[in-house]
DNA sequence: GTGAAAGCGCTAACAA
DNA sequence: TTGTTAGCGCTTTCAC
């Protein structure tokens, strides 16, 4: 429509015969400005094709409306729901997102955050890589005091907010609820215990089995890296064990699938032979058969938590100080868990 | 470390004792400056933690260096597996991302459009909404020549490049599978015909049918949304007809789940009753039983080649003319389209 | 091979 | 209530 060049508070300045400032201003609805003089100058700046040079504006005003999230991974249905939520509230409150994975690499992360510092992202958003060791490569955003909020894989730090579902209680929950099926040998499949998610939900299932007078032990874990692999690996090592296990809870639904497919091969039923309780409720886990048991993990919500206490924390110029918000789980009871008490 | 101050290249020039504009083309390795002095200056940058104000820099040269990418939905598989490729390339090249979701609304679209033409993305990769109707609100991009790539759900327009699947042919190979399998009456289940992807996989379809001189015809096709429950419509419909279809080929792997989830109720065998081939393939294809045939959509490629194309035609400052990429699809026949003929 | 200087478009302190 | 002015940090033309 109109011509190749841009629109700027000048030109509309011009127009209307005031000052650059009063357009800045107007459009900005400072009170400062006379109502009619802010409707004038917002409809001549439509009007003229105006739009507002935010590169020229975050180099005079020294932020730059954007958050930045740096996730492991992208493509797992977790995930892709948890940007959701995240985009929905920054989008509703006007601010751009950068998105960067670091594949589960300790070294990717590094250079993940170091990319984010360097487009001065206003805050930042994190869920830990899988083997993130230390948290070094904070300090540069933490000596700026530019705000993070960690989110499911979360580590304690500098104050910084985590937002997260009570992991120790959902493991607790899970492996109560195989007991009360009437699993006496519980076996666990649990991910990198760096991983407050993995430990804390390890954490759980011990508790749980202590709690009931049930063993525990290494013989009894697999720490994998929850791949559908790692539940088949499991679901084998299970085979060879004698007593064999009667209940396994993994800490995540994929690594449960991987099992279930392993031990239907073999011919061990589930939940007959073995009951199983997974987390997350993947939709895998209403497909797989039978369906499993797991835990309703909120992404949708601990996105929109998330990216919610950011931007508050943005706005009340970081005085905020809780630390960390805990989102109520859920397990979901389906039929790969569910079966009668061998004892009664 | 440093203070809270940032480091300009006045900063750096000063203790170099050389000029602020030295310094800028040191830091970018200007072939001007003497190779001795671009090492002075870069060791010094590092050494005082200067990081290059992308803004000032964006004011001054007029782009961004940032992509805009403006999809339906964040949280399908096949959507953040495709984001992970576009990571993966525009990081690599330097980009930024900025991300938004339409939730397969026009409407939300039409914003979304226009929030990436105001923080002046240098070019948007877009992959359209399930109804929309017309390409006007991309006007102000065309208008400016900012570079439109178009990938999964495209639509021809203005020049713009499509990064794409053959729909046609690979819903003319799912089609033509499954009459290989002896079936004689097959249902489709379809997207809008808005969307290529759905408009083509029906085409190759019908195609399929004529060749091999079968029947097509509106009862033999169901336009749905593409969800579980448009499955359970589809497979209720189907379970009414007599003669009952042997066949049904959905358009994507979701919908194939919900009709034989609604089969295996009614007591009707997949692939016995009917055989069943979906399009994606969708994690849940392989969990679902019987594992579901499909077609496999390279995701990811789409997502890599589309970026790249993208920054191709950025850096080549717009002239490449090529205006559509295809992608290799690939059938991969499982166990729910896998019978005898029963001719034969 | 290097420097001086202007200006990208906006905001905010200060003045009126 | 509005205007004047300086300057955010960088790039780039032109001059040397």
């Amino acid at each position: 429509m109109k011509s190749n060049r841009e629109v700027t508070i000048y030109d509309v300045a011009k127009t209307l015969n005031i000052s650059p400032s009063t357009v800045s201003r107007g459009l900005k609805n400072h009170p400062h400005i006379k109502k009619e003089t802010r409707k004038k100058i917002q409809a001549a700046a439509k009007e003229m094709g105006y739009r507002q040079n935010t590169f020229a504006s975050s180099l005079r005003q020294k932020h730059t409306n954007t958050i930045g999230v740096v996730v492991p991974r992208l493509n797992s249905y977790f995930m892709a729901t948890v940007i959701a939520g995240i985009e929905k509230v920054t989008s509703e409150n006007g601010f751009g997102l950068i998105i960067s994975q670091s594949q589960e690499q300790w070294r990717k992360e590094i250079s993940c955050i170091s990319t984010m510092f360097n487009s001065r992202v206003d805050g930042l958003l994190v869920s830990l890589a899988y083997d993130t060791k230390n948290m070094n490569h904070f300090d540069i955003l933490f000596n700026r005091s530019i705000p993070v909020v960690f989110f499911d894989r979360v580590a304690d730090c500098n104050g910084c907010l985590s937002v997260v579902i009570d992991n120790y209680k959902a493991g607790y929950d899970a492996t109560k609820h195989l007991i009360d099926q009437g699993c006496r040998r519980i076996f666990h499949v649990a991910g990198n215990m760096l991983r407050n998610v993995y430990s804390e939900r390890f954490r759980g299932y011990k508790q749980a089995l202590a709690d009931n007078g049930l063993a525990s032990g290494p013989d009894l874990c697999l720490v994998g890296d929850m791949s559908t692999s790692s539940g088949s690996e499991a679901a084998r090592k299970i085979m060879r064990m004698r007593p064999r296990p009667d209940g396994l809870f993994t800490s995540n639904d994929t690594t449960a699938i991987g099992a279930i497919v392993e031990f239907e091969k073999a011919g061990i039923k589930v939940p007959g032979d073995i009951a199983i309780a997974g987390f997350n409720d993947d939709p895998l886990s209403q497909v797989v058969r039978p369906n499993l048991t797991t835990v309703d993990y909120p992404a949708m919500e601990i996105g929109e938590v998330a990216a919610s206490s950011l931007i508050n924390k943005l706005r009340n110029s970081m005085k905020a100080d809780l630390c960390s918000i805990i989102l109520k789980h859920n397990l979901i009871v389906r039929e790969s868990s569910i079966r009668h008490d061998p004892n009664s």
